[in-house]
DNA sequence: ACCTGAACACCGTTCAAGT
DNA sequence: ACCTGAACACCGTTCAAGT
């Protein structure tokens, strides 16, 4: 099962543009931030705005676009992961690589959070996906006794958040502290 | 030494247009967030958007004349706890406080964590003041045994600021159970 | 001393008209 | 099919001119 969904083929001149709007709005949102102007992208791209509204009709669709393979990326090691380590460790490494995807663009811990709760948005169902993992590490985390009984994937789910929007406003570093000590939190001793 | 500054008198039509302006900011920042509009506020207010910017230059002077009250409570407060309780229960109480307070407007944990790195932010003083008073009881909490040796004030700093930023996100609930993991991952249990 | 509001340089989003 | 770009409804910020 893709995630990916069927893609019928755009006219030669439509996927050079599409093509070009996702690399200039890469750029672009790795310097300004999710949050970069739509406006300048198209410009950049050398297309007209209506062509990038055309291509994606929301600022969500062409960030969902734009994360489309890191997520891809992102669960299927998450998939993978269960199994290949001691549960805490598994979890720990979770939270660390999607802490590490938010780090991608400015915003992104804040946009992501949004998709996961708006289910109309174009990222609702990679923020869906992601969640859902870190609800079934945290679940086989809580049963090897490793976790507090108390703690549930959606306190998982708002450290990672948390730590990832920590990274944006102060530092790596400050971040991978607050990680260590939420992790301390949610564990039995 | 008051935190206020000296104001001296403004003329009776200037005094009135302050007040409006900051009466209806507060409004539109509590529904909008920091980052409403200040053309409609001014507009709400009944004043030209010149005379906004004449009492306020910049979005943060507006922010911080805002919260001048509430912020001189936290800091009478902050003073006043160490000594009242326990060093740990008064860390914990002085972190629920200041979270408390950054959820009066939508975006203000992101804002005063702006003011706290920008020296030329005129929130830069306030922020400061908060951050030293999380040091003094952290220090305190430390040397009584009660928080791990190596947390730092940051770190503290940094809980409060994502505890903040997570009821914003999600719910006042879920805030709150991240502050409680956050503290049990400080503590010397 | 203070206020006004036009002016400038931007935005996001839609949609009729073109190719 | 797809693209263009004018049109609309907004912004933040400055500053000459008024009172």
């Amino acid at each position: 099962m893709s995630t990916t969904g069927s893609a019928r083929p755009l006219r030669a001149d439509a996927r050079r543009n599409r093509e070009r709007l996702l690399q200039t709005a890469d750029a672009a949102f790795g310097e300004h931030g999710v949050e970069a102007s739509l406006e300048q992208i198209a410009r950049s791209a050398g297309v007209a705005i209506g062509t990038l509204y055309g291509h994606f009709p929301s600022r969500a669709a062409l960030a969902a676009a734009l994360l489309r393979e890191r997520h891809d990326e992102l669960f299927a090691r998450g998939d993978s992961l269960p199994g290949e380590r001691v549960a805490l460790d598994a979890l720990t490494e979770w939270m660390r690589l999607v802490a590490a995807h938010a780090a991608a663009y400015h915003g992104l811990a804040e946009f992501l959070g949004r998709g996961l709760e708006d289910e109309n948005s174009e990222l609702h169902a990679d923020c869906t996906r992601l969640a859902g993992i870190t609800e079934r590490l945290a679940g086989q985390a809580r049963e090897a006794g490793a976790l507090g009984a108390h703690v549930t994937g959606a306190d998982v789910t708002a450290v990672i958040s948390a730590v990832s929007w920590t990274g944006e406003q102060t530092s790596p570093g400050q971040a991978e502290r607050l990680l260590a000590l939420a992790v301390r939190g949610m564990t039995t001793r």
